[in-house]
DNA sequence: TACCTTTGTGCAATCGTTAGCGCAAAAAAG
DNA sequence: CTTTTTTGCGCTAACGATTGCACAAAGGTA
């Protein structure tokens, strides 16, 4: 009865290769119960194997690795019992002998945003095909989320950290440590420059460029731009771009016509009432995000004001559901999905060549976003 | 010179352990850069601090770990010379010594869908305050991915794995390493009933009857419902609340209004277009999807038809969207956050009581959806 | 004073994998 | 038929944290 007894896997004894042995897909249901029922079965390791076909652990650990000194024959043989067996790799245990882990640590600001959970895809695609796993944590834009954040994927061991800055976030001595301990760290989208990474940011600039030209080019005289918190480069960029694009046609800048909010929906909607209400007149709006733009645009209606005949609007990210509303919303295409993919590239490249600290100095990448006119900012003359 | 050498640190000297007092945040920069070039830095572990204080590396893993053994001045000492020396706890080297890695893992289909990104969310949430991380797999729908998930989470030896089936799904036999393994396994919202494991969904059925209520009490008689895949419960009981409802207001049931597609907004413009072209009229729309709902309401509008005085149009899922379009779309909301958390929740019970297996024989929880009604399917009248 | 607790710490084994080194046996070269 | 090379595998020592057991010192009791 030494099988059934909860001490019977204490050591690495005949029997419990035995016992391993009855895991199989065709095993007995009932021992297999029993097992679960104690302790919480162990898995079987690599010396399992070894024992079960009469040879050292080491090669095990070669054949399961491609070692060529190993003999095909050979090779095969551990295969199929590792399969039999129903072996499973202990990354924890390859992780602490390597230092290396094969996971990549995401810290994103909001999971539940289309942009994020975009990106993450990527990442996710891209990082899988090259061997990695992902570990996912949410900020909720705090900074002390996002610092606790960083202390978990440290003691998960990640071989890499990429991270969208909180709205929080004013110091980044919490990234010292990431630094410290040589893993490569990637900001993206939400960068700082005074943080010494590498980034991957599309050019939020030319996004605002492009879209207030848009609207200029459409006929539009008096725009209002609603922007973000300033301290935050991808709004500040926009907000330049949008400044850009009036000088660069020649007309005035005018300050009661920029707004800076927290870029949702109801500070979208808001502005506009204010604006409104103090009879100031605009026939264009560049909000920097898509739920600003969204709010504002049903806010105008309700004052029974046409879009894009009177205001002709434009928001920013492309959000899924700009397709979906009347009249559709033209947007800010930020290339999510790429953006991510880019994430993982650039780990797998960091991660693959050793000498990276002197061979990649500090990378940064912009990605070029896209114009999407729908009918929101389209006037037929 | 031995400091500045790339082998500095290969045995755990008292030169080591000076090196790494020099890391503080206050440390040369220049001699970090210098260990940073090299191999990439050592972290520092618990042996180092022990060293610095003359202790045992497992008085410091006692202090560390609240160990009421060790004495509070002692203690003190270790976690001031810890946060000094810039320490990182090693979850690779626990996870491997107690089996335990802190980390839960999370299979969905798709990680920008709305519902699961929300569902992400709230795992995330309850499950870091309960001190433990989340790792992501998305299969994107197919079968294969779903065992490379699999196979992935078992090799980072997560503490628990939930999963939201692949619609590709049709075999399990991939989870069979999970519970030989002893790894509770939660299924969620995509679930079946074959496999043995915790669920947790949302009364599809209930949402099915709700939705397809709430279009008969609006006045609808020739209701048309586009259902998912049968294979799946969800949409299975979907479609099932829907029979319930007519049945019990004594409605027939009309074999040629009913469609199985893919739901996606494609599949429900087409949907419409058929039986538009067939001359089958219909006065009420129930949609398993907001996707397909969008999609057959935009189809609608284009063919002249009013939502919702000609068609009253609901959807499922209650995706951000269905806010902003207009009409608004009506939708069955499935607390996606909520179920989330319920998901966090159950794992940190079963991995809290040991004695889960018996205790816990398999738990199902069923979360009541609400109906969302907006303009899409109430008449004034 | 002698004995029993308590308190605070050290010792050493262990988890599963990896990798440098060593060493036979087989194969190739002389 | 030697000598060198190759092939195929074993031995062993890590990696960093945990934990049962041991044990000395301090305090308490008889």
């Amino acid at each position: 009865m030494l099988r059934g007894s909860a001490r019977c896997r204490q050591s690495h004894d005949l029997a419990a290769a035995l016992v391993a042995q009855l895991f199989t897909p065709a095993g007995t249901g009932l021992m297999h119960q029993r097992m679960e029922a104690k302790k919480s079965a162990k898995q079987v390791s690599i010396s399992d194997i070894a024992e079960a076909l009469g040879l050292t652990a080491s090669t095990i650990s070669r054949a399961l690795n491609g070692n060529p000194r190993i003999s095909e024959a050979t090779r095969e043989r551990v295969i199929e019992q590792a399969r039999l067996m129903n072996y499973n790799y202990n990354g924890a245990a390859a992780s602490l002998r390597t230092g290396k882990s094969q996971i990549l640590g995401v810290i994103i600001p909001l999971i539940n945003r289309a942009f994020f959970a975009s990106v993450i895809s990527g990442i996710e695609s891209v990082a899988n095909a090259g061997g990695y796993s992902v570990m996912i944590c949410q900020t909720s834009e705090g900074y002390e989320n996002e610092k606790a954040a960083v202390a978990a994927l440290m003691k998960a061991r990640v071989d890499g950290i990429a991270i969208s800055v909180s709205a929080e976030t004013r110091r980044f001595d919490h990234y010292a440590s990431i630094r410290q301990a040589g893993i490569p760290l990637i900001l993206f989208d939400r960068t700082f420059d005074e943080v010494q990474a590498n980034q991957i940011v599309i050019d939020d600039r030319m996004g605002g460029r492009l879209a207030t030209e848009h609207l200029i080019e459409q006929g539009c005289r008096r725009i209002l731009h609603l922007g973000g918190p300033q301290h935050m480069s991808i709004y500040a960029n926009r907000t330049q771009g949008f400044v850009d694009a009036l000088l660069g046609q020649q007309l005035k800048l005018q300050p009661e016509l920029q707004l800076f909010t927290a870029l949702n929906e109801q500070s979208g909607s808001e502005a506009v009432e204010q604006l409104l209400a103090k009879g100031i007149a605009f026939d264009g709006l560049f909000a920097a995000s898509d739920y600003a733009a969204i709010g504002a645009m049903r806010r105008l209606q309700a004052h029974g004001l046409r879009v894009p005949e009177d205001v002709a609007v434009i928001g920013f990210a492309n959000e899924p559901f700009t397709r979906f509303v009347s009249p559709g919303l033209s947007s800010v295409d930020q290339h999510s999905e790429e953006m991510g993919k880019a994430v993982a590239k650039l780990f797998l490249s960091l991660l693959g060549n050793e000498q990276d600290a002197k061979a990649m100095p500090q990378t940064k990448l912009v990605i070029s976003p896209s114009l999407i006119v729908r009918e929101s900012s389209l006037r037929k003359g």
